[in-house]
DNA sequence: CTCCGCCTACCAA
DNA sequence: TTGGTAGGCGGAG
């Protein structure tokens, strides 16, 4: 069973799911995203409520450009083998600073892999606290984003990164 | 197998 | 500086 859950932020309300294994995946307020049987109860285990809360400050410092105290733990095991790769890559590059797509090829141990670096960045199911937009494309240019460029933009400004 | 994509390096205007 | 392009790789069907 998943828990979805309404995070009000002030960029938003967002959406998290949780399994028990933690934070399954975030959703961008007004970005609906399907997934499998879920349950919205108010009541939530004990566990959850705790993930909950960490998971709403963790998105309040990170909008003020500061890397977050607590998350919860990541449930990435939707993703393929080479999805998890990247997106723990992702997990540790620090606030302010990017990486090019191909850096983080490189840093997985996949060089070439570049493209297929991108599309696992856009399969990030934890935007934001796994910091996929952190990655630009070769040359300090924008890049593309799952959740709009807008918020590509306002995430790297709050962070002090110049395009 | 085929098609597509948050890419890149390269080459031509 | 733009614009088009072929190569390379993983994911989805």
């Amino acid at each position: 069973m998943k828990y979805s859950v309404s995070i009000p932020t002030v960029r938003g309300e967002f959406t998290a799911v949780f399994s028990e294994r933690g934070l399954a995946e975030l959703n961008f307020p007004d970005q609906r995203r399907e997934a499998g049987d879920r349950c919205t109860s108010k009541d939530l285990p004990r566990q959850i409520e705790v993930w909950v809360q960490q998971t709403g400050r963790a998105l309040e410092e990170i909008f003020r450009g500061k890397p977050f105290q607590e998350a919860p733990p990541f449930d990435l095991s939707q993703g393929t083998n080479f999805q998890q790769s990247v997106w723990r890559a992702l997990a540790k590059i620090p606030t302010g600073r990017t990486l090019s797509y191909g850096e983080v090829a490189r840093a997985i141990g996949n060089p070439k892999a570049v493209r297929a670096v991108g599309g696992a960045c856009g399969a990030n199911p934890i935007p934001v606290l796994i910091p996929c937009h952190r990655v630009l494309a070769a040359g300090k240019k924008i890049g593309g984003f799952g959740g709009g460029l807008d918020w590509k933009r306002r995430l790297l400004a709050a962070e002090g990164v110049i395009l």
